[in-house]
DNA sequence: TTGTGTATGTTGGGCCATGG
DNA sequence: CCATGGCCCAACATACACAA
């Protein structure tokens, strides 16, 4: 199988996914930023009690406002929350620059405001990525461990630059927004299932498609 | 057998310092 | 320039010891 199928083929298996990542656009930046190194289950209740505590509208502007260490209660349950809520803090910060209306943003063209994104402290590539797929609407790949993982075990392309891998993939596929948030949310689904460190390849669907599964034969 | 307590392992980005 | 490893933190899973 080529990395060119591997869109198709995890379809195939899983079907659409849907809203692979849920909420307002508004929720996506600060879930962005609450997910590194933290399961979901956590990053949600972190972002329901922001909601409780502010309200659905305007959370952006509302959260800026708080101090460091209110914002850090908050967040508590995404783990890393004095860290986080630094981050936090300064991505919203630069958000404030722009009024915080993220049309405003979308307007920007998107290599620029990858740059931009990756000058706030605490924001790395994969963040902004997802920022710019998820929540701004912009068709680049979100690459993770996973993804670097899938390469792998899969194909086995052991690439280890995030951008190296971010290119490839978008080398291999047309620039569709809907096709970038879906590609990325089937990696991870299957990465979560079946392809995990140590992976689970008797029961893995893609056995016979994967380099890895077939080297164990 | 079922419950409870404790310990230990696993998960995961980004920053920064350090060594090739 | 690039890779590596420590650091930030909590939740959950698993395993095991022991008690009732």
């Amino acid at each position: 199988m080529k990395v060119s199928d591997l869109y198709t083929c995890l379809k195939k298996v899983y079907g659409f996914l849907g809203k692979w990542w849920p909420g307002l656009p508004e929720e996506i930046i600060i879930g962005a930023v609450l997910t590194q190194n933290t399961n979901w289950k956590n990053v949600s209740r972190a972002i329901e009690n922001l909601k409780k505590a502010l309200g659905e509208n305007d959370i952006l502007r509302k959260a800026e406002a708080l101090s460091t260490e209110k914002l850090a209660e908050l967040i508590r349950p995404a783990g890393f929350f004095n860290l986080k809520a630094k981050r936090l803090k300064a991505l919203l910060a630069f958000l404030k620059a722009y009024d915080f209306d993220l049309n405003r943003l979308k307007s920007v063209p998107t290599d620029a405001l990858r740059k931009s994104l990756l000058e706030v402290k605490g924001v790395g590539k994969e963040t902004a990525d997802s920022i710019l797929l998820y929540a701004l609407d912009k068709p680049v790949f979100v690459v993770d461990s996973y993804t670097k993982r899938l390469l792998k075990r899969l194909f086995n392309i052991d690439l280890q630059g995030y951008d190296e891998i971010k290119n490839l993939f978008e080398s291999e596929y047309p620039p569709d927004l809907a096709l970038y948030q879906e590609l990325h949310g089937l990696i991870v689904e299957h990465a979560k299932r079946y392809c995990v460190k140590r992976p689970k390849c008797d029961e893995c669907p893609l056995q016979e498609n994967c380099y890895y599964a077939s080297q164990l034969k």
